[in-house]
Parts: C-alpha cells; sequence; structure tokens
DNA sequence: AGTTTTTGGTTTAAAGTTTACCTTAATTAG
DNA sequence: CTAATTAAGGTAAACTTTAAACCAAAAACT
C-alpha cells in the first residue's frame, strides 16, 4: 500500500480508504486506486486488517464427522455462501468426542475466527463449555442439525418429528404392525425428535407403542449386529424398521441377508439417510432424506448476516426446512 | 501480554519470549509467566503473530468435491494431522470448474495461509495457474491423487497403474474376454494412469487391445446412461466392466438391471471407490480402494514438514501408497 | 586481576492496515 | 460578501506480537 500511494502520490490512508470505497474519498481517485492496485495484484494482508479491526472473514466449522453426506452436502452448502461472499471456512471434525470438540473450541478462543457454524457431537454431557465460550468470546454462533435445544442460540433444523411421523404412518398404510424404530444410545436433538414422530404416529394410527419397539445402538458394528439380529429372530419378530441413523440400514439389510427375511415381504425398512446408492441397494432403499446442502447455506448465510450486522440479533431465530421422504423397493 | 507482564514486573518482550520457550529466558521466569498466562487463559493473538512473522499455522485444502468419500476421507486425514499439530485447514472446493481453481488461488494469494494440499479439477488447460501461483507465493504446495504431472511439486498419490494391471487381470482370470473400462472424458492424472493399466493388464494377458474398450463419460449422468447402455446392447457385448470412477458404477448397475443383465454372470463388474455401501449393492461390488485417509495424512505430514523446516526441499518428494482390492460378489 | 563469555533480561522498531481527528479548499446560505 | 458547511484528503496512533539490537551483572577463563 505504501508503494501504491507513494506512486499515486496519495497517503497510505487515502489509499486505504479508496480501496474500501469510502466515502470520503472521490469517485476519480479511487478509480485511480483501484487501478494502480488491480495492476500491481495487490490484495491487502489479512492478519494487518484483522488485527487492526478486530474482525476478520474467517469463519469454523465444527461437525463430528465429514466422511457422511449428510455433513459433507452441509459443508458444500456452507461452502457455496462462503465462497461467494468471500469468507474463509475453516474445517474441525470432533468425531463424536466431546473432549475433541471441547479442545476445539478452546483453540478458537485465540481470535481467530469471527463467527462460529456447529453442529454438536453426542452425549449426554450437556452444552455448557458453548455458553461458556460464548460468555468468553461473544462471537456469534449458529449451529445445525443437532442442536443443543435447551440454549439460546440461532438454530437450522429439519424438520425430524413431522417427516418421521409422516414415514411412521407411511410403514402402517403399507401394513407394517409392528415397527422398530433403531437410534443412538447417546440422546441427541435430532434422534430424540424423530423418537417422538414415531411414538406419535403408531398411537395415532391406533398401534400401542412399547418401549421394546425402540433399539438403541452404539458405534459397536458388531454389537450392533447382534442386537439387531436377536430382534429379528424373536418368535414375534418386527415387520418394518425406521432406521434414524444412516449406519444402522447397513446393519439392518446385513442381518436380513442373513436371516434370509425378505425385504420388503417380510420386513419394510425406510431410512433416515442421505446417501446416494439408495437406489443401489438390493433392494432400492426408501430414504427420508435431509436438505443438507441448503441447511449448510441457511446456516452459513445467518450466520454472515451476525457477523456484518453488528445490531443482528438473531438468537432466537430458528430455520426449519423440510426433509424429503421417496419411496422406492424397500417399502 | 501487556497486562501479563505488567502483573509479572517483566517487560512484554520477556513474556512473549517465555511463552514462546526462548533459551534466553531462565527457567524460572517462563514458569511464573506460563501460569499466570493459563490463569488468565491467555492466548497470543494469530494476528498479530502472523503479522510480525509473516507466516502462520493456517493451510488451505482445496479439492474438487467434499461429497465423495475418496475427499472426504481425505481431508479427514489432513484435518488429523492439523488438529494435532495445532494447525487450522481452510477448505475450499472446486467443483471441478478450472475458473473456480483459478478464483480460489487468486484468493490465496493474499497471504493468508503458510501451505496449500491440492487435488486439482479435470481438464485439459494445463497447470500453468499453479506454476505462477508458486512464482509469486513462495509458498509450500503438495498435491495429493489428481497430480499435475507435468509440474515440479511433492506429491502424494497410489499406485494408480499396477493396481488397476492387476485388478484387470483378475477380471480377466475370473474369464472376462472382452472387458471394458469406464473413464472420463476430462483427461485426469490418475485416469491415465488407470488407462494404462487396463491396457497394459490386456496386452500381457493375451487379449488385443482396442481403442473402443474405453468408454468416456461426462457430467451428464443421463448421457452416461445411454453411452454405457448403447455399449451394453451391442452384439459383441462386453463381459467386464472395470469402473475407474465412482459415478460411473451407478451407471452400470442400473443399466444391468434395465438390460436384465447378470452380474457377475453376463458382466463381471470392479469399481474404483471408497464408498463404504459397496457391500450392500446387488450384488455387493468388488473394489479398487484408495487409502484416501493416509494419503490425506501423508501430504499434511509432508506440508508442514515444508512449512516449518526452511530448508526441507521437498520438491521431488513423490510419496506413493498401495490401492486395495477386495473381492465380493460382482466378480 | 583483568578480560571474555554467558545469562537473563530490556528497549526499540517493525509488520500492514484502519480510523479518529485534523486541515484546507471549495461550495453554499444568508 | 462573509460565515458556515461540506468535500477530499492528510496525520498519526493503534491493533498485538516478535525480532534485533543492546546492556548489565555474573561467571569463566587467562
Amino acid at each position: 500500500m505504501i508503494e501504491l500511494a507513494k506512486e499515486l502520490g496519495l497517503s497510505v490512508s487515502t489509499v486505504s480508504k479508496a480501496l474500501g470505497d469510502s466515502h470520503e474519498i472521490s469517485a476519480s481517485t479511487k478509480k485511480r486506486v483501484m487501478e494502480l492496485a488491480k495492476q500491481y495484484n495487490y490484495r491487502p494482508n489479512p492478519f494487518a486488517s484483522n488485527l487492526r479491526k478486530k474482525k476478520g472473514k474467517q469463519i469454523a466449522v465444527v461437525i463430528p464427522e465429514i466422511v457422511n453426506n449428510f455433513f459433507a452436502l452441509a459443508v458444500n452448502g456452507i461452502e457455496s455462501v462462503t465462497m461467494s461472499k468471500d469468507y474463509d471456512a475453516f474445517i474441525y471434525l470432533t468425531h463424536e468426542s466431546l473432549e475433541r470438540e471441547k479442545k476445539v473450541l478452546g483453540h478458537l478462543m485465540n481470535g481467530l475466527i469471527s463467527g462460529l457454524i456447529i453442529s454438536v457431537c453426542s452425549g449426554k454431557e450437556g452444552y455448557s463449555h458453548f455458553q461458556e465460550f460464548y460468555e468468553n468470546t461473544r462471537l456469534p454462533m449458529v449451529f445445525f442439525d443437532r442442536v443443543p435445544d435447551l440454549l439460546q442460540f440461532p438454530k437450522v433444523i429439519s424438520n425430524n418429528y413431522e417427516s418421521t411421523f409422516d414415514a411412521t404412518a407411511r410403514l402402517i398404510k403399507a401394513g407394517c404392525q409392528r415397527p422398530i424404530f433403531l437410534t443412538t444410545e447417546e440422546p441427541l436433538f435430532t434422534s430424540t425428535e424423530r423418537r417422538r414422530g414415531f411414538q406419535d404416529a403408531l398411537i395415532e394410527n391406533g398401534i400401542p407403542f412399547s418401549p421394546e419397539m425402540v433399539i438403541e445402538c452404539n458405534d459397536d458394528m458388531d454389537a450392533n449386529y447382534a442386537t439387531v439380529k436377536k430382534v429379528f429372530s424373536q418368535k414375534k419378530r418386527p415387520d418394518g424398521v425406521f432406521a434414524s441413523i444412516e449406519k444402522f440400514i447397513l446393519t439392518t439389510y446385513k442381518v436380513c441377508m442373513d436371516l434370509k427375511m425378505n425385504i420388503p415381504k417380510d420386513l419394510k425398512v425406510i431410512g433416515m439417510t442421505n446417501l446416494r446408492s439408495a437406489e443401489l441397494l438390493n433392494p432400492s432403499l426408501s430414504t427420508l432424506s435431509q436438505p443438507a446442502f441448503d441447511m449448510g447455506k441457511e446456516a452459513a448465510m445467518l450466520l454472515i448476516k451476525m457477523i456484518e450486522k453488528k445490531s443482528y440479533a438473531a438468537a432466537n431465530d430458528i430455520i426449519i426446512l423440510p426433509n424429503e421422504l421417496t419411496l422406492r423397493d424397500s417399502i
């Protein structure tokens, strides 16, 4: 900038203002500055700028996993916004570990970023670390999908309750009398909502709900296999499955294959997933999929709005997007 | 830092050196400083530090897609390294657009990062923008998987030629007489290597190679479907497929379903993919998968080594990791 | 005893922007 | 035609950290 100023016979401050499109600088001067800047391929140093302004165009994306179509699509949506608004997005993975989540937040206390987009990791330990982080940094934060329901932060979610209700009703209409619900051991906002939807759909459709209709699985895929197999080996075995978590679909299909159960004759299946290969499964899988890309996009747009308009108080914003039910051969 | 210094009766510079574990500061002073810093939860401002040092702990990851198991796993590997080394990783997606790739590089000229990990987008326009970027910034760059073969940069790749050779030989041993090779229109380092492996395996095994054994597909999935269907509808139709790109597996399976061709009886299939659902396909898919996580990890470790050891000249480093062939029911 | 080296610091300057405040010239109002 | 206002740009400080130069006292050599 010093060189530009020297060459143009202006002060550094004028150049800075011109590049910032300040009203204090005449149009003709702005043009001269812009042109020389372009010619020299000059770009303001973001460190200096951020240091001075105590604010930058960098945000953090904190998610449990990336090897997962839902989160990958969400990142895609986030990136589409950051790219177009000239922001930069850091990515941090927690791998469902609370410890790692806390470590990431601790790291981000250094002031590197101007806002965060978060999907929380599973676990029952509460969300006080988010509250604490906020109180320390006062940074804008937007949660998506897996949100801390008790905390007052802006959120982007999908209609888990309603769509699970509808999907379950479909299972019942297709003839299921004893559907089960596969979910995680760890309580999560999303799975709790879905569980409510499942339960209410049963009751609404005259099927008595009992707790053993909910099967909780964990990260040990062998144990899950055993659990599901046991359930399917009972004399009064289930005739429908709503798998609220992607990886349990795999378990379900495997068990059916091994027990020689026919999908959809013996068992109707709907899986919650954004897998592209759903239609290639045997049989093709009916899915309830989330608007992952749009959720990421909305979250990023909201966050940037909060960063840029200092006044914008979005604490109570909750954006709800609809899930999509696609019926295929598994029902 | 000023506050810390005041409270400890030291100069700011001493505090800085103590925190940086400089040998010029006594162990006792270091301890005092560290303790107060921890108590105040002090973290050095990365903008100020980066500005002064003209270098930071932020790197960029530039990849074509994230909604793709290979790249997602690679990002996973990269993140595992950055996390443990206290680096931050920006993510940028090019969506296979050269224009976007150039835009990202242009953006990164601002000095925000200290190094890049890149997998190039497809296209035949050459790689001069990378050379130019390097000459402008002198930043360490590591390429992985899709690498610019003509440029002298460190690279992390997998043994595409050898593994495709082996996989093709397997197809032939399994009885294929007329295998075909599905690939992209756009030339890519990876697909060229694989094509060579395919071709050489044929020749080595006494099957004459002819150009129409290579089918080029593009991003228009409907057109691909038509292309593949046409090939499979010939009187002397192929009896084997090596799909060198993940998304063409889907096409192959769809066409077979519609033409009532039986896999593996009528057609043996091996697909290059890191899809987890490979074993759930109908029939389960034999795959050649890449060590994506480790490729990301190696690339990140190499990059950080280059950033930290100023002297480390890695321009000729090429790390080659082995692909893994998993045989399932489709062969 | 006198000189050199080491230890453990201090002082100062610099990194590249932005902004609060100031100056001057030009314009407008009365 | 003067006084007030505005337009356009300049000055200097500030943002926080670190590297380089410098220095005093203690320790280690001749």
